[in-house]
DNA sequence: GCCGTTTTCGGCCCGACTGTTTTCAGTCG
C-alpha cells in the first residue's frame, strides 16, 4: 500500500498544470490547434473535478468524464502514479521551456514568441528583457516602441506576481503541510498561521506553528525527511524555512504549549496589528517582545490567544480583522462585530451551467447546493454578447427557464432562481431588451469587455447600468484578476453611492482569482447602505466551494449576516430583487 | 485529441481591440 505524501493534494492541480503545459508546448511547435484545445479542455476539466483525483481515476469516473479521452487519461495516470509526464519531458527537449514562460506575458502569444525566438534567438524571459531594452525587439516586423514597452511592463508585473500565490493555492499547501507536520513524532499541535490564517487574498509565506515539549532541534531534524522538501534553512533556534521542489516556501515555528498564544499571534500578524497591539500593551505596563508577553521582567504565560488578548483587556480579535485598522479600539470597547459565517448564507448566487461555459446541469448544481445547506440557487449564465463563453440568446434563456421549472417541480428543499449574468455593454446598457430582463428573478450585470476605458468613461458606463431598475447585483465590480490583471479605472466612491441610492447590491466575487470587491472597500459600502452579495462565480460543482473565500473576504471587511444579500431568506432576496420594477 | 439528437469521420468559438500598418496579424476574453 502506498501512503500518500503530504503533498499528494497537489495531484489534481499538478495534473491540470501538466496538461496545460503540454498545450503550451504544442502551441509553440505549431501543432494542430484542435489537439491543443483538447489538452486545455482536459486541464480545465481536471481542475474543476469534485473530490480527489486518485479515486476518480480508480473507479473509472474520470475516464467517463466529458473532455477526458484515452490520451489525456493516460497522461493523468502517469502523473498520479509516477509524478512525471513523459510527453512533457519530450517536449521540453524540443522547445526551450523559457518560451512557455514568455507566453505568460500579457500581449505575447504563440506567434510573437516564435518570431522572437527564431529571429533574435531569445530563449528566456531574461533574454527577452534584454532585447526589449537594447532596441532589437522594437525592430522586428509588426513590433514597435510601444510593444517593447508593454512587454517590459508585463515582465515587471510577472516578477512582482511570482513572489505571491493565490489564497486558495496557499491554503491548500498550508493544509497539507499542517497535516504532514502534525504526524511528526513529538509534535502536539500544528496550526496554520500567517496570511492564510488572516484569509488574505494573496499570500507570500505559508507559516505553520507547532507545539511540542521536545526541543525545536529535534523536530527540525525530522523536517528534512518530508517528501518534496528541496532546501532547508534555519533562521533562528525556533524557526526554519522549507523550500519545496515546486518553488514554494513555508516557515515552520516551534513553541512550547505555555507560550502558544503569543507565538501564534506573532506568526499570524499582520505587522500593523502587532504594532498597534504592542503600543496598547505598553500603555498597560505590558510588553510584547520576542514573541512573548511580559509584565516588566516577568514572563506571562499565554497558552492561547484569548488569554493574551484578555490580559490586555481586549476581546479576542478574529484573525481576519487583524489588519491594523480599527480592530483594537473596537475590541477594547467590547464592540467587535459578529462576523459572517458560511452557514449564514441561505442563497447560492452566481453560477454557470452547461448552457454557457459551465460544465454541470441546472439540476446537478441545485442538488449539490442543497447538500451544502443552501436554500436557493441563482443560476446566472452569460448573456448573448459573451460569445466566447457561449452566451445565451433570449431563446436559450426561455429553454433554460423551462428546465428550471421542471427542476423546481422535482426537487424539495432548494429553490432554483432564474437569473443571468448580463454583460454591461460599452454604453452601460444591459445585454438584453427590458422585456427579457423583466421576466428574470434577478440580474447580475458585469463588465466583460473594453476594460481600458478611462475612469470617466468606465464610471459613466457602470453608473448607467446601476440606474437600470432591473439590475440586482453589480458583478465583480473592479474586474481585477489577482496577480494577473489590474482593476479597470473606476470611481468606486461614485459607484458605491449610486448603488446605495438605486438599491443595487455590490458583489464580492468569491472566485479566488478575483475576490472582487476588495475587502478594504467593504466598510465604505456598508456605511453607504448598499448590501453586498457573495457570488461564487462557479463554473462547476467544485466551484460551489468558492463561496467560502467570499465569506473570508466579507469577514475581513467586518461584515455580518445583516450586510449580506444572500444571507436573507428567499422572500427577502426576491423582495430586494423586485425593487423598483412595478 | 475529443465528441456524437451531425455518432467512427468531420468538425471543433468568434468579435473587438491594439499597435502596427496603410489593410491587418495577433491577442484576449
Amino acid at each position: 500500500m502506498t501512503t500518500p505524501g503530504p503533498l499528494s493534494h497537489v495531484d489534481k492541480k499538478s495534473a491540470a498544470q501538466v496538461l496545460e503545459q503540454i498545450a503550451s508546448f504544442l502551441e509553440l511547435k505549431g501543432e494542430n490547434p484542435f489537439r491543443i484545445r483538447a489538452f486545455r479542455t482536459a486541464s480545465k476539466t481536471i481542475a474543476g473535478l469534485p473530490g480527489e483525483l486518485a479515486p476518480a481515476l480508480a473507479d473509472g469516473t474520470l475516464a467517463a468524464t466529458k473532455g477526458i479521452g484515452p490520451a489525456t487519461l493516460q497522461i493523468v495516470l502517469e502523473v498520479v502514479t509516477t509524478g512525471r509526464a513523459s510527453l512533457l519531458e519530450e517536449l521540453r527537449d524540443q522547445v526551450p521551456p523559457g518560451l512557455v514562460d514568455m507566453l505568460q506575458i500579457p500581449g505575447l502569444g504563440v506567434a510573437k514568441v516564435r518570431l522572437i525566438h527564431e529571429t533574435l534567438r531569445v530563449d528566456s524571459v531574461a533574454e527577452l528583457e534584454e532585447a526589449a531594452l537594447d532596441g532589437s525587439l522594437a525592430k522586428l516586423p509588426r513590433f514597435g516602441q510601444k510593444t517593447a514597452e508593454n512587454i517590459l511592463k508585463g515582465i515587471r508585473f510577472l516578477r512582482r506576481a511570482s513572489a505571491w500565490r493565490l489564497s486558495h493555492h496557499a491554503a491548500e499547501e498550508a493544509g497539507a503541510l499542517r497535516a504532514a507536520l502534525g504526524q511528526l513524532k513529538g509534535v502536539r499541535q500544528a496550526i496554520v498561521a500567517g496570511d492564510v490564517r488572516r484569509r488574505m487574498e494573496v499570500v507570500r509565506d505559508v507559516v505553520i506553528v507547532l507545539t511540542s515539549e521536545a526541543l525545536p532541534g529535534e523536530i527540525f531534524g525530522l523536517l528534512s525527511e518530508l517528501p518534496g522538501v528541496s532546501e532547508f534553512a534555519g533562521q533562528d533556534e525556533r524557526r526554519v524555512t522549507l523550500r519545496f521542489a515546486g518553488g514554494s516556501a513555508a516557515q515552520v515555528i516551534v513553541t512550547t504549549p505555555v507560550n502558544l498564544g503569543a507565538v501564534l499571534l506573532h506568526a499570524t500578524g499582520s505587522e500593523a496589528h502587532l504594532r498597534q497591539l504592542s503600543a496598547h500593551a505598553a500603555s498597560l505596563g505590558y510588553a510584547l517582545s520576542g514573541a512573548a508577553l511580559w509584565r516588566g521582567s516577568e514572563f506571562v504565560p499565554t497558552p492561547d490567544e484569548a488569554t493574551l488578548y484578555a490580559a490586555l483587556g481586549l476581546q479576542l480579535v478574529p484573525p481576519e480583522l487583524r489588519e491594523g485598522r480599527d480592530e483594537i479600539a473596537l475590541a477594547a470597547r467590547g464592540a467587535l462585530p459578529r462576523l459572517l459565517e458560511r452557514d449564514d448564507l441561505l442563497g447560492f448566487l452566481h453560477c454557470h451551467t452547461n448552457y454557457s461555459d459551465g460544465t454541470n446541469t441546472v439540476e446537478q448544481l441545485a442538488i449539490a447546493c442543497r447538500e451544502q445547506g443552501y436554500r436557493y440557487v441563482g443560476i446566472t449564465d452569460h448573456s448573448q454578447s459573451a460569445a466566447y463563453a457561449g452566451g445565451l440568446q433570449a431563446a436559450d434563456l426561455e429553454r433554460q427557464w423551462g428546465e428550471i421549472d421542471a427542476v423546481n417541480a422535482r426537487l424539495d428543499g432548494v429553490h432554483v432562481l432564474k437569473g443571468v449574468e448580463a454583460d454591461i455593454l460599452q454604453d452601460g446598457a444591459l445585454d438584453y431588451p427590458a422585456p427579457v430582463l423583466e421576466r428574470l428573478d434577478f440580474v447580475i450585470g458585469s463588465v466583460h469587455s473594453r476594460f481600458n476605458m478611462n475612469a470617466e468613461q468606465m464610471t459613466a458606463r457602470v453608473l448607467r447600468a446601476l440606474d437600470d431598475p432591473r439590475l440586482t447585483i453589480l458583478g465583480h465590480p473592479t474586474g481585477r484578476l489577482l496577480l494577473s490583471r489590474d482593476p479597470y479605472q473606476l470611481d468606486m466612491d461614485a459607484v458605491i453611492e449610486r448603488a446605495a441610492a438605486r438599491g443595487v447590491a455590490l458583489e464580492i466575487n468569491a472566485d479566488p482569482h478575483r475576490l472582487d470587491l476588495d475587502w478594504r472597500v467593504l466598510p465604505a459600502v456598508k456605511a453607504a447602505g448598499a448590501p453586498l452579495s457573495i457570488g461564487a462565480d462557479a463554473h462547476n460543482i467544485a466551484g460551489i466551494g468558492y463561496a467560502d473565500f467570499g465569506v473570508g473576504i466579507a469577514r475581513k471587511g467586518g461584515l455580518g449576516p445583516d450586510d449580506v444579500l444572500n444571507a436573507r431568506d428567499l422572500d427577502g432576496f426576491l423582495a430586494f430583487a423586485s425593487k423598483g420594477r412595478d
